[in-house]
DNA sequence: GGACGCATGTAATAGGTTACATGATTAC
DNA sequence: GTAATCATGTAACCTATTACATGCGTCC
């Protein structure tokens, strides 16, 4: 039954790792690729729509239709055995480390190009944006506990996969806001000759666990 | 001068950035793309050598040819004036919070449909080549610091960016690692049915600062 | 003999974004 | 009126990877 040519991407699974929870039509996976999963994966319609199709002839989802009266009617994606056993062989094939590219550390490499203050500014900026998502974060957090509970400590719950991807978030904001708010200190310290006159010891490095 | 139709990507800005800070071949910044800024902003040689190309038609850098006996003839590059005017723009443009994709978290948001233990596998050994990771930069760092003393920390010293950058990629490794040691212990705990009979109580999220 | 480093380039393919295309319903 | 939500799809375009193409020198 399994097609030949059994080629997918990490979008097909990331696609197929949302039908597995519940059955949902192209739309619902736009509207979930935007927020919450949004957040480590992406895609916009003009790829799911296409990535649905070729998943449904490799077999490995299938299609309802639900006629709607004043809407269009919609496809209601499940996913097959087929398609269950693929993610579940992908699931636990390893990863490689494969960086994906900050444009915020690129410009960071030629930070010396410019003028320290007005460089402050930005990484000032960038850390206000990244402290915004980490309270989102943690907003989000504290409902997924005020709903379930301790249902989302059991592995075997797709809570647990939305709380450890949500903690994840949580670790990157919180890592990459005390890195630019060190950056920016270091360059209002050093600054354009002007001497802050702040009171506080400037740290060596920025502030972490030390291991 | 200035070309009508300045349209550029952010690996034109990578590419700018490094001639910026001295004069080299595309074959330099192949290297360089590989390892040390590699580690935030990758390119292979058969995107850099038509970027170079298409910077100097836009007047953005400029090449003189080096040549040699034994090897085929070098294109030494350069920035030109407008190539840091605009590489300077650049860098104080603010930047969008647009996270790539991390296939690890993308899987764990689905390792509810895997056998726990099966599970906490792959994030035992993916905190192991991060630890690896981790331990590379921290080496960089030390010889960095050993070669270079406190010039790196004179923000207009190139040696600043790679400082910050080097930093941010400890900061990520070091955050990385606990979460994913975080997450294989709770599989563990709660894996298969099977006590592990460990001694350490488990944290109900991974180490990290309060804030 | 084969892999690796130096040194440049092009072509085919894959992956991903944006815009085009349609159309009803609801909320401001 | 105008924007947003629901609902699907295609086409043009840009970005990035991999493979093809060449060729000498050095090290194992």
């Amino acid at each position: 039954m399994r097609a030949a040519t059994l080629k997918l991407s990490t979008l097909s699974y990331a696609v197929l790792g949302l039908v597995a929870r519940r059955r949902m039509t192209g739309y619902d996976i736009a509207r979930i690729m935007r927020l919450p999963v949004g957040f480590f994966w992406q895609a916009r319609h003009g790829q799911i729509y296409p990535e649905l199709a070729r998943l449904e002839r490799l077999g490995l989802v299938s299609h309802t239709v639900v006629p709607q009266t004043q809407r269009p009617d919609k496809k209601l994606y499940a996913i097959t055995a087929t398609g269950r056993r693929e993610l579940r062989r992908w699931l636990l094939e390893p990863v490689e480390l494969v960086p994906r590219g900050d444009p915020l550390v690129l410009k960071a490499y030629s930070i010396w190009a410019v003028q320290p203050a007005k460089a402050a500014t930005l990484f000032r900026e960038q850390e206000r944006r990244h402290a915004e998502r980490l309270k989102e974060y943690k907003r989000r957090l504290k409902a997924q506990e005020a709903q379930w509970g301790s249902t989302a400590e059991d592995p075997s719950s797709p809570r647990f996969g939305d709380r450890v991807t949500l903690l994840r978030g949580i670790g990157f904001e919180r890592e990459y806001r005390a890195w630019c708010r060190w950056v920016a200190d270091r360059l209002d310290q050093r600054g354009a000759g002007q001497p802050t006159g702040r009171g506080k010891a400037q740290a060596a490095r920025p502030a972490g666990r030390r291991t």
